[in-house]
DNA sequence: TTATAATGTGAATCTGAGTTCATTCTATGA
DNA sequence: TCATAGAATGAACTCAGATTCACATTATAA
């Protein structure tokens, strides 16, 4: 049957191109886009270099489908951990929880993220302003969102705006992430979740 | 005199060197390195392209010298601020005050920091390991130093790693530069410096 | 089996940007 | 005034790397 095969087929493309864009996640992640070349793509693909042109437009096109598939990712595995419980601080346990799980499930790709796109904050293109920044706002809201309940029931005090809580919190997960990516099979990220909370509620002030 | 005027033409050439390097920076810190070209630093420095080469070897050449002159020069600046402290508390404050100074005085090259650097520290480039880093090092030291002494005097809990709080406090007040690069000239730095005491100490519970 | 479409190949082409260089300009010092 | 050295200029050169393309291979469907 004529329609059967065509779905092979089809599916057969989106494997191969799948296994380009993990080439590219591989290359990118190591180099850096501009160091990256589509000789090292092709040859991590085991693909020739014209081969890739069969699947993507072109460097562009390969570094923006595999960047923004692997951010929506992200951000739907962490929002479905959240929405596994309803108390708001198990939300949050949750949620640095499951930042230090994304970080460890797709080191390649977050470590491209902290390369290269720290720097893309700045250029404001159209990947990021269209495709990851949403992504990142979606993902932003839901944990102001749950700081707004820990204040409401006064487990996080009121004098600070939840914007800057989150913004916070973030940087203190972003320290471990950074950490370990200097020094990546030293050390299990799944059981810092405990330090940052222990940091950011506590301080440093003795007791 | 020969010997005077030669003592001028070199000051001139260190001048027009230094006005290179002030344009590289501009230029480096609005589009990153490799969107960056000779062209774009000739433009702004008044000269040609073919002009940059009597003063420095290549593009490398330009960025290294800019990037390590800036870089000594900030640390230069940190560590006087906090040697005009006797007491390390008000060392410690000293050295968060002037982490936002130096941000406000040298933001181009901050951009320029956050937009590249965050990156190749994991390529570990000799630039980096060889110039940057130690720099960085000496500051970090210091900090660790300071924070040792306020563990000692029970002014900080003393079950923390002292080099984890130096991360976590450094972390904290990189949030407050990366917030004040998206929306640059709002709001004043200096400012900031009690948000971050108050949040690294006595943490999100209420009291 | 064979026609056809899809995919793979890598050498050739194109492009953009760093570097060089022959030449011109400018300032110094005699 | 004139000779010389250093700086400025920008067109030409070079080269790495993205893209294209003519051709080969493979898989599908009749």
């Amino acid at each position: 049957m004529a329609s059967y095969g065509k779905n092979r087929k089809e599916r057969e493309k989106q494997r191969r191109a799948e296994e380009i864009l993990l080439a590219a996640e591989h290359c990118f992640a190591v180099k850096g886009f501009h160091e990256c070349t589509m000789e090292d793509i092709a040859a991590r693909a085991e693909s020739s270099v014209g081969g890739l042109y069969n699947f993507f437009g072109g460097k562009d096109e390969i570094y923006q489908a595999m960047f923004y598939s692997r951010a929506e990712k992200c951000v739907l595995e962490l929002l479905g951990k959240i929405s596994a419980y309803d108390d708001p601080y198990q939300q949050l346990e949750a949620y640095i929880k499951e930042r230090f799980g994304l970080t460890e499930r797709h080191s390649k790709f977050f470590q491209l993220y902290m390369r290269d796109h720290l720097g893309d904050r700045f250029k404001k293109n159209k990947l990021w302003t269209e495709a990851i920044g949403p992504l990142i706002e979606k993902m932003n809201t839901k944990l102001i969102d749950i700081i707004q309940k820990l204040i409401n029931s006064n487990v996080i005090r009121n004098d600070l705006e939840p914007g800057f809580i989150a913004g916070q919190i973030d940087y203190c997960i972003d320290f471990f992430l950074d950490s370990w990516f200097e020094d990546i099979d030293n050390k299990d990220l799944l059981n810092k979740s405990g330090f940052v909370i222990d940091f950011v509620f506590n301080g440093l002030t003795p007791r």
